[in-house]
DNA sequence: CTTGGCACTCTGGTGCTACGACTGCCAGCA
DNA sequence: TGCTGGCAGTCGTAGCACCAGAGTGCCAAG
């Protein structure tokens, strides 16, 4: 399995061109275009008998007789692991990344849809962003509001403005003055932290300093809870006319199935979940190809992920979803460059 | 331009005739098919005249010399406004219908979202629903939240859990007090009226017989428009990959500018844009047909609207895109149950 | 006004052929 | 031993002719 051994230079070679040649073109790609088309200094005799060979290796795969090679899922995955040149993002493309951001809404969700769609418009691919979840954003503040004697509101907000609402009651009463002193102790001493991070103990010891009621500390857990807690993933997509232009994507079937699973957003999400890690190194994107997405409909597709940060862990994934035919180191800068920006201006909020 | 004496009820009957073929088959209809599917009474000959003629008076049109024909923009308007028969919700879509809405989420946007979900599925078409605009929500609570003597937060929350902060500065110090007297007065007065209808006398009212400051009264007035105020107009799609099952849509290039029209949204929004209106008859469905649409992607397109209220005012839309050969009845007796649910499930989650 | 008949038109499918683009293999050459 | 040119063989596709089928318009007769 050491392929460092299977693959001499010249074999390494052609087929990095094989691959480069066929993402350029969406044809097959035979022996004779690579010779003419790039200088290797042999004739196309050799490098037939090389193609059959790195075909038998499983690197290469022939739709037809007579046609000329493509590369297999194990092909592009050499390809993109160790032979491909590593691009960095175009300036022009880096610039529009920062004015989108510069100019983005203030509504997380918002800011989200308008990455995708940014990102998609650049790559022209399929690009879908996996929201932070609730319990990465930095709590805020709380307000406990004395509605009646044994009732009140807790308003959770957080950073990225979400605010959550829980209505409490009691069993017993509760003054005022009580309320106001606990949020206010909370928020000085909670402001700013990782919602994930408050745990009750936290909680807890705040409350006690200020010799407050169970109940009325079972509250507060609950209030935070409740804050924390996520309905679905939040997953925005664009970009699906963009693969209606990959010659891959001409059969409706495949279409179809392809649009179902990006409307649907569980199978989309469930390709990207395991990659969204707290500690997740994140920077560095990583691709699936083909089968390795073990989706059948996305037999044909590679997907570039890349996770953004807030403060120093990773919150959610950018992905961007094409032909395997795609130019991965372009769209791995694109993507990462993107994230990159994505994580600055959360921050950039949270500071706000 | 009087139809009622260019169509005897003969013609009548057949454009009837064929716009339904052509609805269910997606063939041409042809004078043989009509005689033979339908019980007409007169020969094929005859058909053939009166389709002739029915041509020349525009409402049908061949794709070419030996097809049958296939109804015009002016055909399926006048089916749909004159000939179609009613149809009513069946028992199995109602029952959906309103289990869906029974386990619905408590998030609007949500709401939303699953609502075009269900919708596209019933339907098979391409669904998108335009959510209420924060104006029309009504007003729940606000919270002034003492920060310091000259800083304060204004929290506004409405009936559908949205909530909006603004934060606020003084020239002169604020008792903590006043924010607390305010905020109270203003919940007691104004919870549950519409966001729209709250206007700067009412706010100006409470807080002059409080005797509040002009500073602390700018404040509210500010943060209430702050909640009022909308970002881009909410806006949910789905079933985008129904439209693939349709052989009008099996263009590559009409299915692309589809696509892009409706992940653009600002000109799908601009199609139903002008059907929102709060005194709007909220129960009928509005068809638009083709050309109608003005938009030359859409000329194979036929759009039914239909607004949803909440409480006495239409506050949204939803819509059901598809090809112009649609089934209306159906899917405005689809739309206008749908609409009706989603109505009732407004103003129920504003009573909890 | 309706009808059967008929000539005409157009599309879509089928079968055929020729062509071009490859490959694999082999024998000869450095 | 590895490289090369040549050549036979394979396969997909583009082009073409052809036919069948569907449907029309028109006409003359009922």
């Amino acid at each position: 399995m050491n392929d460092r051994h299977e693959l001499d230079k010249r074999k390494a070679f052609i087929l990095a061109t094989v691959v480069y040649e066929y993402i350029a073109t969406a044809e097959p790609v035979g022996s004779n275009t690579l010779t003419q088309k790039y200088n290797l200094g042999v004739s196309s005799a050799t490098i037939r008998n090389e193609m059959a060979e790195l075909e038998t290796l499983g690197y290469l795969v022939q739709p037809h007789t007579s046609a000329g090679r493509v590369p297999s899922d194990a092909g592009y995955r050499t390809y993109v692991d160790r032979l491909m040149p590593a691009e960095s993002l175009p300036s022009d493309d880096a610039r529009r990344i920062r004015d989108q951001f510069r100019a983005a809404s203030r509504e997380l969700s918002d800011v989200i849809e308008q990455t995708t769609r940014m990102l998609s418009s650049l790559s022209k691919n399929l690009v879908f962003a996996v929201a932070p979840s609730r319990d990465t954003h930095a709590f805020k503040n709380i307000q406990l509001i004395w509605l009646s004697p044994r009732t009140a509101l807790a308003i959770v907000v957080t950073s990225m403005g979400v605010a959550s609402q829980t209505a409490v009651e009691w069993h017993a009463d509760v003054p005022a003055d009580d309320l106001t002193r606990l949020s206010n102790a909370l928020n000085a001493r909670l402001s700013g932290r990782i919602m994930e991070d408050i745990v009750n103990a936290d909680l807890s010891a705040v409350a006690g300093e200020l010799q407050i009621s169970d109940e009325l500390r079972a509250a507060v857990t609950s209030a935070f809870q409740n804050a924390r807690q996520n309905e679905e993933p939040q997953l925005a997509a664009s970009g699906t006319q963009n693969l209606l232009d990959q010659p891959e994507f001409h059969d409706l079937r495949k279409l179809r199935s392809i649009l179902s699973i990006v409307e649907e957003q569980k199978t989309l999400y469930d390709l990207v979940a395991e990659s969204i890690k707290p500690d997740a190194d994140v920077t560095t994107p990583m691709v699936k190809i083909g089968r390795e997405l073990r989706e059948d409909a996305m037999a044909e597709c590679s997907l570039v992920t890349v996770p953004y940060r807030f403060g120093d862990r990773g919150v959610g994934m950018i992905a961007i979803l094409g032909p395997r035919r795609m130019p991965y180191a372009r769209l791995m800068a694109l993507a990462s460059g993107t994230a990159d920006s994505l994580g600055a201006y959360l921050d950039d909020v949270e500071l706000r």
